[in-house]
RNA sequence: GAUCCCGUAGCUCAGUGGGAGAGCGCUUGCUUGACAUGCAAGAGGUCGGUGGUUCGAGCCCACUCGGGAUCACCA
């Protein structure tokens, strides 16, 4: 066995992941006879590298696909990566400006060529980050955003919601970001708190007099077309039908009345801005007001402001603020703080805009997604309050804008006749197509990953892998794109294939800093977890990731809990050189014989490693990794490692070759199935480690263990209990005493009960291991010398003749207090068993467990008075 | 304004109605043969607060205090 003392991830992990993928591992098979598990990866944009986000919700999809694929499952999972369009747009665009070249001078056509080779240059990074974190991947399926199959299912599912009407184009105003000049959807719009001011203006009346209007944007005024207020507000009455004066401008404005304005609020007089405002729009609507927009798209005042054209709308509010001032319109600057939307991408204030966009109807698609959630094909996610947060946000959603004015993308596959100005919408362009013009804009790049869990399957073709492994499992993401993404897959798959995209949706939370920072690219605290890999291996990061905390919640990076799992792994590391090297290297996996006689030790961890192969299975069909990790910790470490292998030493030492034998079979056995239960965690460390148990195979197309009932030992756990509480007793003893184990004590065990004692005395060989007396006596009755130390502990009577080294004072106060303690447990426990509804309601496990424990607390209560009551008497 | 999450050991966090837990940190002892990146022993808690449901509440309910998130925003 040539393994270092020291485990180290690099040579570990180095080459593995190759092996798999030239051994065909990931791949998969649409006509195998297996049943299918699928999960697609959430594509990650070819904007950047992956960060720990990315790391973690592929961490737990390959935890989840690996472990199914050793279940015995068809697994596919499918990696592919998203355009992701304005943020790539953006990018390139700052790279190309760099260069000195200007996307407008080389147009469309060059420029996409140019951002084709970023794609191909980044899409190489990820793949090699995917690489390294070790993601069991079917690289024949991969896919892109802007594959030619994927922009045909998109064009597919254009024309098809267009012919239903669930697609229209329409003048309305929408969100616009004048930087990047694109119109954006609600939710890639984020709101500020800002200090803002509230401006009082003063607008004459035709008749004389003059009404008070608030306002946080002034610029906007320009684009006033009318004055309202409440049809029911006495106060203007004899107003509505008149005409104010907009200053400056002096424009005639007509006092109209709409029972949106609330009259409570400020003077109960609004002014109304069709072109600039979601609200003023829908009052213009209904009043039929003239839409006047005084903007350009990149944020400037157009012709139709006078005066302040050319000006940027911030210089044009405080140049028409002055101006107001100069005319005596104005009354009062406030402070205000208010909520102003910026840009997800550019954090350009948005500006509401009038303009002419395509837009998906949200009301049918909403209702059906909402009737499936009540259904019973209801997708389950997990945390399950996220389904209501789903629910509130479909219940209330409002039209999709899904137009961008970018140039990469999918081209709207609209086109309009250049001299009739008709539409044609269709899959390919219209057969002459010199008298058309195509959309120039084109989709949100969410309309594409929209599709992702069918198109990259194939559809609208009725693929084998569609058949197979559509729809998928379990989507794993982060809760931030439910909305975004989450959803949006949810309605188009039910419009378009008629059946839920996936059955799950394992939501996890937000990669903090050390100080409960969001890790971000501004504030410079962002972890790359090509960094972590390199300090402490992917294993280390995946378990940490996967195991750091519960579905749905946070989690925060830190350096010391990756190195605490490297401990861990070193642990594991160490753990398997000592069993490989008192295995030896003749004995193989078809040498485990677990038939014959076995000690405590052996029926104790075989009956703890078929409870905690239960329980990994069970926990992680319920996604709760964290608890899984924790069991495995446990198990490994504390009871593995600490008791078994200490114990084992024993019988390696000591035992007849019989008894070798099975102990080097269960040790051989529980590291395997341990190696095989780590691995969809840790998949380079067990590869290494399961390698020179079965070098026939790679663990990664290994079984998943099961429980094995024939090897479940419950009296042994009960045997093996009463032994540690002895060892301990005798050790926490010696603590106190500063008798090191080097030093051999005497050691008495006074056990009652006859099968107890007759267990303890087969087991007296690891007594002497772990406590080294020099001498041992276990009996049903011992004559306790006076200055001995006695201590009580479940099922026996722990004593330690130690004359001299005992102050007997000191010892009779500990007996007391714990005489105390125990008198303080038996009241406690009666008094619950005297209680007829403890008793007659609580469930009959729980009363026996309580009786049990009066009968350990009385025996040791008794015992211990004897001794207080026999030191008292002797002085 | 609405909804949701969190509050448990010094720190980070598990905890699924029935004996308050882990990791890190801290104290003491140990070159025990896989591991000193380790072993052994230990200290450290009003489970934010009040009330309720229950035989029984860290867990369920109501209210409340503190921290955070999301959505919606009235000029």
């Amino acid at each position: 066995m040539d393994m270092p003392t020291k485990y180290n991830p690099q040579s570990v992990e180095a080459g593995k992941y190759k092996e798999w993928v030239a051994a065909g591992y990931f791949k998969s098979d649409a006509n195998s006879d297996k049943e299918p598990y699928s999960i697609v990866i959430p594509p990650p944009n070819v904007t950047g590298r992956l960060h720990l986000g990315h790391a973690w919700d592929t961490t737990l999809q390959d935890i989840i696909t690996r472990m199914k694929r050793m279940q015995g499952y068809e697994v596919l999972y499918l990696p592919g990566m998203d355009h992701a369009g304005i943020a790539t747009q953006a990018k390139v665009d700052a790279r190309l400006r760099e260069q000195g070249i200007d996307r407008r001078e080389i147009g469309r056509e060059k420029f996409l060529e140019h951002v084709w080779n970023w794609k191909e240059e980044y899409a190489g990074f990820i793949r090699h980050q995917w690489e390294k974190l070790g993601l069991g991947l079917d690289y024949d399926k991969e896919r892109f955003t802007m594959d030619t199959g994927l922009s045909d299912a998109v064009r597919k599912v254009f024309v098809d919601m267009y012919e239903k009407g669930l697609i229209y184009r329409g003048q309305y105003i929408i969100n616009w970001d004048p930087v990047t000049q694109t119109a954006l959807s609600d939710i890639e719009v984020v709101h500020k708190e800002i200090e803002g001011h509230f401006y009082h203006v003063k607008y004459p009346l035709e008749d004389g007099g003059h009404v008070e209007i608030a306002t946080t944007r002034p610029e906007t005024m320009l684009g006033d077309t009318a004055i309202v207020v409440h049809p029911d507000d006495e106060r203007y009455q004899g107003m509505i039908g008149q005409h104010a004066v907009l200053p400056i401008v002096n424009r005639r404005l007509p006092i109209i009345a709409d029972p949106y304005v609330e009259q409570a609020f400020g003077t109960g007089v609004m002014k109304v801005t069709p072109a600039h405002d979601p609200n003023d729009f829908v009052i213009g609507e209904r009043h039929n007001l003239e839409r006047i927009n005084v903007m350009h798209p990149d944020g400037t005042m157009n012709e139709s402001a006078g005066k302040y054209d050319g000006m940027d709308r911030f210089e044009c509010r405080s140049a028409l603020v002055e101006d107001l001032k100069a005319a005596d319109c104005l009354l009062e600057i406030e402070p205000h703080l208010h909520s102003v939307g910026h840009s997800e991408r550019s954090d350009a204030v948005v500006e509401p805009y009038l303009s002419t966009q395509w837009f998906v109807g949200m009301d049918t698609l909403a209702e059906k997604s909402l009737d499936n959630q009540d259904s019973d094909d209801a997708i389950r996610f997990v945390p399950d309050r996220f389904d209501a947060t789903f629910r509130r946000w479909m219940e209330d959603i409002r039209d999709w804008v899904i137009s961008r004015q970018l140039w990469w993308g999918h081209q709207i596959p609209a086109w309009y006749h250049k001299t009739t100005g008709e539409i044609y919408v269709g899959i390919e362009a219209p057969a002459d197509p010199e008298n058309w013009e195509q959309d120039e804009d084109v989709l949100d790049t969410w309309f594409s990953s929209a599709l992702w869990p069918f198109s990259t399957m194939g559809w609208p073709e009725e693929t084998d892998d569609l058949k197979k492994f559509f729809p998928t499992n379990v989507l794993v993401t982060g809760y931030d794109i439910i909305f975004f993404w989450v959803a949006r897959m949810i309605f188009s798959s039910l419009e378009h294939t008629g059946e839920y995209p996936f059955e799950d949706v394992l939501l996890h939370g937000l990669v903090r800093d050390e100080h409960n920072r969001k890790m971000s690219k501004s504030l410079g605290n962002g972890v790359d977890p090509m960094d972590v890999i390199d300090r402490y291996g992917a294993d280390a990061m995946r378990y940490f990731l996967a195991t750091g905390t519960t579905p749905g919640h946070d989690l925060k990076y830190s350096d010391a809990k990756v190195e605490s799992v490297w401990n861990f792994i070193n642990k594991i590391w160490n753990a398997s050189r000592f069993s490989l090297m008192n295995i030896g290297e003749n004995f193989t996996m078809n040498d485990i014989d677990l038939n014959g006689d076995k000690t405590l030790a052996d029926e104790w961890i075989l009956t703890r490693l078929n409870e905690t192969v239960r329980d990994v299975t069970r926990l992680s069909e319920q996604y709760e990794f964290g608890e899984v990790g924790r069991l495995l910790y446990n198990f490994i470490w504390d009871e593995f490692c600490d008791w078994y292998i200490e114990m084992a030493k024993v019988s390696m030492t000591e035992g007849a070759e019989r008894e070798k034998h099975m102990t080097r079979s269960v040790l051989l056995y529980t590291l395997d199935r341990v190696m095989k239960m780590l691995h969809p965690f840790m998949p380079f460390v067990t590869e290494e480690i399961y390698q020179t148990i079965d070098a026939k195979r790679s663990i990664v197309v290994s079984e998943w263990p099961e429980p094995d009932d024939d090897h479940m030992y419950m009296e042994a756990k009960e045997r093996m209990a009463i032994l540690v509480e002895i060892i301990k007793s005798v050790r926490q003893t010696r603590n106190e005493l500063n008798t090191p184990i080097s030093r051999p004590i005497n050691i008495q065990i006074e056990v009652k009960d006859e099968s107890r004692r007759q267990g303890i005395e087969s087991n007296r060989s690891y007594l002497v291991q772990f406590c080294n007396p020099s001498a041992l006596e276990i009996a049903e009755n011992i004559k306790v010398e006076d200055d001995a130390k006695t201590d009580v502990v479940k099922g026996a009577t722990v004593i330690l003749p130690l004359s001299g080294l005992i102050d007997m004072e000191a010892e009779l106060t500990r007996l007391k207090s714990e005489l105390e303690r125990l008198e303080g447990e038996l009241k406690r426990v009666e008094g619950k068993l005297a209680n007829e509804n403890f008793v007659s309601k609580a469930p009959e496990a729980v009363v026996s467990k309580e009786k049990e424990k009066k009968m350990d607390y009385q025996a040791q209560y008794d015992e211990v008075k004897e001794r207080i009551e026999s030191l008292e008497r002797k002085g």
